[in-house]
DNA sequence: ACTGAAAGCAGTTTCAC
DNA sequence: GTGAAACTGCTTTCAGT
């Protein structure tokens, strides 16, 4: 568990302001939550230091690049397997965009992104040769809603 | 489908510096794709414009906010039930993250993150008593890799 | 389409209070 | 936490290739 960082409201809002639009100004955030631009300055400095904030990054809706499809893998492994070597395997696949291990009778949640249902087939075909897998389950995802 | 859009290996190189570092200025990625700050510009913008930019946002870490534990929960709704109600009862919770709906026996794939077990199973008992749910099952998220 | 330079401006950062 | 000042350096434009 981490350690326990004071974060109060004002720093609730920056981080929400921040979420909807990670490139804002410390100065248009200064105007919105009430506060002068170098209080601003100093909470997100403040923030990144704490390790509550990890970086900025962009935003990208890869349908329109053309990968129009996305799907979480359900992945059960051999007994023997380590968590270690199920995110190695899965991860080293490009179309792979996130791997959890999870507690119950499976072993991981593989969330992929690919270009049409031909190439889930092949990337799921992949992750079954990897490594130890035993069984795998896919959902297809038809829509998406995610917060902010 | 949305329009298939017009993206070079630089437009690659761009997006793809811009998600390790959303703030990145187009000076310095500029010295990195080997083209000027203008060029640059006018790449980026167009990606904004094509819609293949969507925005800018920041990486939080929501375990140092005392949000440690992340879950998937299955969630299977009576046949009556259509998609957008499905959506709206589940993100209404505050504590829903992501919610997609998705093709097979299941219904949505909801991504929580609460503060312990506790709010867990109480955000859970939340999502079965919302509309029309008739079965859950919950993946709780021992660990997390994801790209870049 | 990209370059290079110049102008202008905005954001960051610091410091005394 | 404020307010102002100084600085930095980024964005933006434009003529030229």
């Amino acid at each position: 568990m981490p350690a326990a960082v004071d974060v109060d409201d004002i720093d609730h809002a920056l981080l929400r302001l921040l979420g909807v639009d990670g490139r804002r100004t410390f100065a248009d955030m200064a105007g919105t939550v009430g506060l002068s631009t170098a209080a601003v300055k100093r909470r997100v400095d403040r923030l990144r230091e704490a390790g509550v904030i990890t970086g900025f990054t962009v935003q990208v809706d890869h349908a329109r690049l053309g990968w129009g499809v996305e799907a979480f893998s359900e992945v059960r492994y051999a007994g023997s397997t380590n968590v270690t070597e199920i995110v190695e395997t899965a991860s080293r696949q490009p179309e792979v965009q996130a791997v959890y291990t999870v507690a119950g009778d499976l072993d991981a949640l593989v969330q992929v992104r690919v270009r049409d249902l031909d190439h889930l087939q092949e990337v799921v075909d992949r992750l079954r040769r990897t490594g130890t897998v035993t069984g795998t389950r896919t959902l297809m995802v038809l829509g998406r809603w995610t917060r902010s």
